[in-house]
DNA sequence: CAAAAATAAACGAACGTTCTTTTATTTAAA
DNA sequence: TTTAAATAAAAGAACGTTCGTTTATTTTTG
C-alpha cells in the first residue's frame, strides 16, 4: 500500500485559491491547477470528486478556520463590551493574517456557490453568536433589536475597513488607506455607542 | 443601412445578468447566452468587442445608473442627518428595486473583475461624497474621522441589511428576515448615534 | 506481491470567436 | 414610382482551443 502524499493535497488547495482570488472562479480550471500544483489532472481526483466538490471542501475547510479564530478566547456569557472587543480583534488579526484565504471567502460568500453550499454546513458558531446577544440584551448591555440588525451595525463596517485595508487602489480619489489598530478601536469604539444603551 | 435592433442590445444585457447572478462568471458562455436572448453568437459581438467588453460594459452602465439613483433629491451641502437619510433610502429603494442588478453588482464587486476595471471608472459620485462629508463635519454635525471610517458604519450596515433580506435562507438557524421600513428608519437612527457628536 | 497513488494520454463536450452568407433597410439613379 | 447598388445587421456553421473528466498504465511502498 502505497500511502497519501498530504503535500500534494495542500499544495492542491492553496494553489486552488490562489487561482480564484487571482482570476475569479471563471480562472479556476482543473488541467491549469494541476500544473500549477506540479501533478496530473488525474491526481486532483483522487483527493476530491470533482471541481466542485474541490471548491466546496475548500470552503467548508476555511468557513471551519475561520469560526475557530474568531471564537478563540471567546465566550458568550461574557460581557458585551468585552465579547465585542474580542470577536473584532480576532476576525482583523485573521483577516490580516490570511488576506488570500480572506478574498477567497468573500469572493465565495458572493458567488452562487454560497447559497448553494449553504445548506449543508453546520457551524457552532452562529449558536454561539445568537446566545452572547440574547444575554448581552438581557443584561441591558445591549439594546434590543433583531439579530440581523445586530450583525449588520455590529460587524459590517468592521469587514468594510478591512477592505479598505486591502484594496490597493483605496476609494477611486482618496488616498491610500491603511488600518492600524488605533483606528480599529475607534471604529469599534463607535459602534458600541451605536449598539449601547 | 440596416438599422440596429435596440431591444436586441438590452436583451443581450439583461440575460447575460441573470446568468451571472444565476451561475457566476463561471456560467456566462457566450453560446449559451446567445440561445438564451434568441440571437447568434455572433450578434453579440456587434454590440461587444469579446466577453470582458461585454462585462465590463454592463458593469460601467449599472454603475452610472446606481450613483444617478443613489444622488437623487441629494445635495452635498445637506444637513447630515437629512444627507444621510436620503442616500439611505434611495440606496435601499434602488436595492430592492433591481434585485438582479443589486446581485450582479455585489458579485462583480468582489471579483478580480472589479480591480480589473476599476481604474478606468470617472464617477461624480466620490466626490460628491466627499464634500459632503467634509461639510458636515466643519459643521460639526458630524464627528471627525478618516472617510473610510465614516463610510464602513456609515453604509455599510445598510448594505447587509439589504443582502440578509433578499437571501432566502437568512442566517442559519434563524428565521426570515424582511427589511421593512421601520426597521430601515431604526438601524439609521443607530448609525446616526455612532457618527454625531 | 498486493494495492493504492500517481501519471500520461486521451475523451467528447463546450468554450470564445470568426468566417461566410443572407436579410433588411436606405439611397439614388432611371 | 421603380429598381438596383450599397451597407450594416444578423444568422449559421465552423474554427482551433481548452474544458472537466476518465482510462490504461506505471510507480511506489506497506
Amino acid at each position: 500500500m502505497r500511502l497519501r502524499d498530504e503535500t500534494k493535497e495542500r499544495t492542491i488547495r492553496e494553489k486552488a485559491i490562489e487561482m480564484i482570488v487571482r482570476e475569479g472562479f471563471d480562472g479556476l480550471s482543473m488541467q491549469k491547477l494541476a500544473k500549477a500544483a506540479g501533478v496530473s489532472p488525474a491526481t486532483i481526483y483522487i483527493y476530491f470528486k470533482d471541481r466542485e466538490d474541490l471548491i466546496r471542501q475548500i470552503y467548508y475547510d476555511e468557513m471551519l478556520t475561520m469560526s475557530t479564530e474568531t471564537l478563540a478566547g471567546f465566550d458568550p456569557g461574557m460581557h458585551f463590551e468585552e465579547g465585542m472587543r474580542v470577536q473584532w480583534m480576532n476576525r482583523a488579526q485573521y483577516c490580516l493574517k490570511y488576506p488570500l484565504r480572506m478574498h477567497f471567502m468573500e469572493q465565495m460568500r458572493h458567488s452562487p456557490f454560497h447559497e448553494k453550499f449553504q445548506g449543508d454546513a453546520r457551524n457552532p458558531f452562529s449558536t454561539a453568536m445568537k446566545t452572547f446577544v440574547l444575554n448581552a440584551i438581557e443584561r441591558k448591555e445591549l439594546i434590543k433589536l433583531p439579530l440581523e440588525v445586530y450583525w449588520s451595525v455590529a460587524y459590517a463596517p468592521l469587514y468594510q475597513l478591512i477592505k479598505f485595508h486591502q484594496s490597493k487602489a483605496g476609494m477611486p480619489g482618496w488616498g491610500t488607506f491603511v488600518l492600524d489598530e488605533k483606528t480599529l478601536e475607534k471604529t469599534l469604539e463607535l459602534v458600541l455607542k451605536a449598539l449601547q444603551p
